[in-house]
DNA sequence: ATAACTGCAAATCATTTGCAGATTC
DNA sequence: GAATCTGCAAATGATTTGCAGTTAT
């Protein structure tokens, strides 16, 4: 897993394994959330009677995210937050209901001929790729459908 | 122009037109950058010799977004900055340098595809897509590729 | 006239930093 | 034992807020 991964990157750069390095590792895998702020972190290892100050744990996500355990990502709140990069593995994709904000991983073919023919256009070399789609997910669909129909009359 | 749009927007939410919010306007219109925090819209009215404190900047920079004259991004750096929305309308693709921070517009075909697809694999109505590209630009290629030659010794 | 807006200064909130003492290799 | 961490508290920097005075309608 993981521990062992941090374990070998942080020899090469002559860096140390500590108990709370373990401990945000740890809030990572053992949580069902896909993606986690700081703030997040440090209430989840008080939660289990451990110490960590918040400094640490703002060091150690960073530090993650360096040696490529975490992926990075400032959310449109402003706030940063981190996830596993293993969970996500080609499913940059995300299709967000923009009415009830819910969030779905799929994945999509063609994305490499579309990768291959944005290099082409542009000279970039590209390193990594974000679709998103905002829509209405099938059951808001058809809830506002529903609604529409009652309020009908009171309606511009 | 967007002066119109504004008013008009502003006359239904019963809110006012009021030197401050031109000039933040303003600042938008005449800049060749793409985009603007508020702290950089903030210097650009008082570079003019004009009066504006910081807090009415965020404020009317919020109020534009909210309007739709301003796209709101947070980017990687935390900052959030903004956009003329017709500035972008039809090119949600960017592709941007990991390196200078460097974005530029550009649209592909196939777009369209891509998104009939995604409606069919997940039954959502589609309603904005945004494709984001990162990478390394031509210029900070070569300028890497120089500097490695360069360094070539001092490596591991 | 009066509701909406602005400026100011103080408050907030996430994140960063300096440093002295604790810990890992 | 020495370099690397951690915790703490203070600093920072962007953004927000309360409020008294100003302005647009």
């Amino acid at each position: 897993m993981q521990q062992d991964v941090l374990r070998s990157e942080l020899r090469r750069r002559k860096q140390r394994m500590t108990a709370q390095r373990e401990l945000v590792l740890k809030a990572f895998a053992d949580t069902d959330a896909e993606h986690l702020s700081s703030e997040e972190v440090y209430r989840k290892v008080l939660e289990k009677r451990l110490r960590i100050s918040k400094a640490t744990v703002f060091r150690t996500v960073e530090l993650l995210a360096e040696v490529g355990i975490l992926r990075k990502i400032v959310f449109r709140d402003g706030i940063v937050r981190y996830e596993l990069v293993e969970d996500t593995e080609n499913e940059e994709q995300q299709i967000i209901c923009n009415q009830c904000g819910k969030a779905f991983d799929f994945s999509l073919d063609k994305i490499n001929d579309l990768l291959k023919s944005a290099e082409e256009k542009t000279g970039f070399k590209i390193e990594e790729v974000q679709i998103k789609f905002y829509g209405l997910c099938p059951e808001c669909q058809e809830r506002l459908e529903r609604i529409r129909k009652a309020t009908n009359s009171a309606h511009i």
